[in-house]
DNA sequence: CGGCATCCACATGGATACTG
DNA sequence: CAGTATCCATGTGGATGCCG
């Protein structure tokens, strides 16, 4: 379970597919935000996270940040013992995945921005 | 169901997420390889991109691009009737997540092409 | 604080077979 | 060609509650 790093997909036969192999690893609902939080705002704890990504439930939170660390896109340091805290932060990979992130997100504001506004009464 | 397009996401208490909306579009396996596929090709068939992602099932390609459609991402069109065929392609709004495509396909490249070497025999 | 346990609903992906 | 039908396994997300 801990080679999850590797996880080549081929697509079109015989080439290998670096998008599908990419979209395997992040291509989830709260992945990607996940990564965008700490990329912007640094490390942070458990809670921190939540809260800056609010919305998710603890459970999901948990089973995400544990994907990813398998994945080698972030690390999880315990930073104190006794008051219990861990602290999440980006490895090297994780942190290469800035452009792919500010993609989405400029994509995201230019096409969902306006539908966003309209049902704002949704909130 | 026609309103698919319209998901806004918010995080952080009161802002609207544009990463985790538009994770909830094309954050899924095959979604944006299909994608990428009629960018760098244009459009084509339903066979043809079978053909172009290969390793997708009839059934899976089939749910995805009526989800793209759906979303507005790509558009279906019918070009003949007695030899049935359709032609798909991406809409101005798939076509403008390119940068997302391209972003996650170096990212690919650059950190999980190694991996897919040493692995090859795989395939 | 930083989770895990449990249970559940639904989404996603895949195999196989078949059709107009 | 362009799917649909069926069945099934697994994944993903969410609610609630509890714990050291």
């Amino acid at each position: 379970m801990t080679e999850q790093t590797r996880l080549p997909v081929w697509c079109g036969g015989e080439e290998w597919c670096p998008v599908t192999s990419t979209a395997t690893l992040i291509g989830r609902k709260w992945h990607p935000v996940i990564v965008e939080r700490l990329l912007d705002d640094g490390p942070m704890g458990f809670s921190e996270l939540k809260e800056a990504v609010d919305g998710i439930s603890s459970k999901v939170l948990s089973d995400v940040v544990e994907d990813l660390e398998q994945k080698e896109l972030l690390d999880r340091a315990i930073i104190s013992e006794k008051p219990f805290r861990v602290q999440y932060s980006l490895t090297d990979r994780g942190a290469d995945l800035r452009p792919v992130i500010e993609a989405m997100d400029r994509w995201g504001r230019d096409h969902l921005q306006s539908a966003s506004d309209e049902e704002e009464s949704i909130v």
